[in-house]
DNA sequence: CAAGTATGTGACAGTAATGTTACCGGGAAG
DNA sequence: CTTCCCGGTAACATTACTGTCACATACTTG
């Protein structure tokens, strides 16, 4: 079995973060830490864990609002939740449960009790879907890889920043049709993020850039990145 | 899209009413105000705003107690409700968000913050509905797929404006019916809106012209928008 | 045919949307 | 602590679209 899945532990106290790390680890997982939603969403379009363990109370954006959004995209609606919760209140209970949650455990828990719970749930949800996971995402001759976090164009490296990185791994996995900004911002940056629409355009400028790099190929790769003025953004093969 | 909503804030303060007032102004929305949970819910009837922004704490009736009441009546049951609240408790949120609220914002909230909510709980509400409005129009071999924001004919690109893609796609859904300008610039531009009718033409002149870029063709795409002398335009296939 | 009305067409200027550059502040790395 | 990198924002530049006008053309009526 998958016992080396990965997993995303997302609450605000240390403490917490520290003693729940070391739980999964000694049971056998990976673990990725986030101290709020907003981390914990950017390290989930970034690094795919097979599971998020989210804390029910986070500063500046509780933890339902993150499982809301999570649900709502398709790019992360299939990765299962667990809620930490201080509160054995029923009401949260339900309430969780009918965001998509798939499970609900409450503070304070034994460990064997959470690793029991977790391995339950990742049991349920690969059962539901043979998943090839991270696999190479690849147009023309331009490739992404999740897994090595790199960017190769006829295998020369294309340099990029983080956010470009995501933003360019969210259009390959979605092209052809278009974003406006807010979507974007709420794909890619995450929920509860308060940007400005216009710093997208930047970051669009800086990916098209970077595409740029590589001189002397067949195909301009920054023009598959197209403006649909007063739509938003589009990545489309079709160009010519 | 359709940043005219209408919001309708509810609040006993002047004080907050007025400043998110100027917010909502400020990004597009129209505004009505009410200061008491009475004049909310008859405002509420009387113009039907989009989304209605409530105060947890008004005198004489919580706000609480209104969001239960407009969840009752069929009629306003699918408003959506933003809670306005000083109280940042959980509790508080769970309570609300059971009560059948869409979301929830603690004051004090930053400006962009209760924007960018009120376009998600928007977006969410208007998904909802036009879920089966994105499929692709087609007539021979001329496609306007919403999704990708694209015009083909026989799979090659037609370049056109934004508001010529608008009219294309108004006139795709409404074939074989005249139309006359006022109802064209009603339903294509939008309500009070006034323009002069002779910038119709204009659009029209453009959109034919976009539609006769594609040379060699079977069927002339341009005739298929027909002027209909004193009464208005008509988009027929009888006639290729 | 002439006059009157409706629509087609090309050009223009204001403006809205996007492209581009530069700067600042925060956080990580050393 | 300093340095460096990066993200977000603002300010400026550029592009593309919109709406209107003026004139041309077509149709209608007497």
């Amino acid at each position: 079995m998958a016992e080396d899945s990965t997993i995303l532990i997302v609450d605000d106290e240390a403490a917490i973060r520290d003693v729940v790390g070391i739980t999964l680890d000694l049971a056998g997982f990976d673990t990725i830490k986030a101290a709020n939603a907003r981390d914990a969403h950017v390290s989930i379009i970034d690094q795919k864990p097979d599971l998020v363990l989210l804390d029910w109370m986070l500063p500046g954006g509780s933890g339902i609002e993150l499982a809301r959004r999570l649900r709502r995209d398709e790019v992360t609606s299939n990765i299962p939740i667990i809620m930490l919760s201080a509160k054995a209140s029923e009401d949260n209970k339900v309430q969780g449960l009918n965001e998509g949650v798939d499970d609900y455990v409450t503070k304070p828990f034994s460990p064997r009790e959470l690793v029991a719970r977790i391995k339950t749930v990742l049991r349920r949800v690969n059962a539901k879907q043979g998943d090839g996971h991270d696999s190479v995402l690849q147009v023309f001759d331009l490739q992404l890889d999740p897994t090595s976090h790199r960017v190769t164009i006829e295998d020369r490296a294309v340099e990029m920043g983080p956010t470009e990185f995501r933003l360019l791994k969210f259009f390959l996995q979605n092209q052809e049709k278009v974003f406006n900004r807010d979507q974007i911002l709420n794909l890619v940056w995450g929920a509860n993020i308060y940007l400005e629409e216009r710093t997208i355009d930047v970051h669009i400028r800086r990916l098209r850039k970077a595409l740029s790099q590589v001189k002397g190929t067949t195909i301009n790769y920054s023009k598959l990145i197209q403006t649909v003025r007063t739509a938003g953004y589009r990545f489309s093969i079709r160009s010519a």
